[in-house]
DNA sequence: TATGATATATCATATGTTGATATAAATGCG
DNA sequence: CGCATTTATATCAACATATGATATATCATA
């Protein structure tokens, strides 16, 4: 819907969570995503490749010039990591999504969460 | 993005949540969510009359047959009051979004909330 | 060296959002 | 009363976001 000043869509905030402690590559933000989630959040390959498109051109992420060992290492593989930019915009929705928790539990829409 | 088994979508989340306390109107419910959200969330009529009406054709909530007193009435609203149907979806929904927050504080992306 | 898994990427389609436009009735006021 | 403003619901075209199939290629391994 219509927020308050350009901000982040769904998607772009879960891949800049995947990455705010750790660079990444895509099918490696797909699994932080799923598993932090418990599965309830999946990202499919149009969704994943798209935002990560538009995080780049927005400055949010950035590909980093150093890669993991090469034992570790697959060159098919594109690394990101976050920028100062994309961290300031991931904690701007954060603490969105925290007010939006806060209403429904002044409104008492969770259960055993007794404190108004 | 893909969610676990269908989901709301965020309007219609703002929307519960707005009648989740008290039956609205539907500029009652923009105003309601426009106030709670500190005017981070504008519900434009498009979205919010297609939102209702998809809310209805599901089943989350519905026009009661009580109206408020003609003093306090106007005859052109259309009430809406959240079902049972509607209210298990709400908290689903804020359940979730309670989870991202949480990892969002684990990762330490919010501000001033050291607990991990 | 074939096979399945991993990896990135694009595309048509579907779903969700925006904001302009329309219509009408209620409210406030000189 | 007459008239402007506000409140109220509703639709629509354009745009943004998400979905899932398809494509292509490389890696790991049996």
């Amino acid at each position: 819907m219509r927020d308050a000043k350009s901000s982040i869509t769904p998607a772009m905030f879960h891949i800049l969570l995947a990455l705010s402690d750790s660079q990444r590559h895509g099918l490696g933000i797909v699994r932080e995503v799923e598993e932090r989630t418990n599965g309830s959040v999946r990202l499919g390959p149009g969704l994943l490749y798209g935002s990560i498109k538009k995080l780049v051109a927005a400055g949010h992420i950035e590909e980093p010039t150093s890669r993991p060992p090469p034992s570790r290492d697959d060159p098919r593989r594109r690394y990101y990591r976050i920028t100062r930019k994309g961290r300031s915009a991931l904690e701007t929705e954060a603490t969105r999504l925290e007010q939006f928790v806060g209403i429904a539990r002044e409104k008492r829409v969770l259960k055993g969460s007794g404190a108004v």
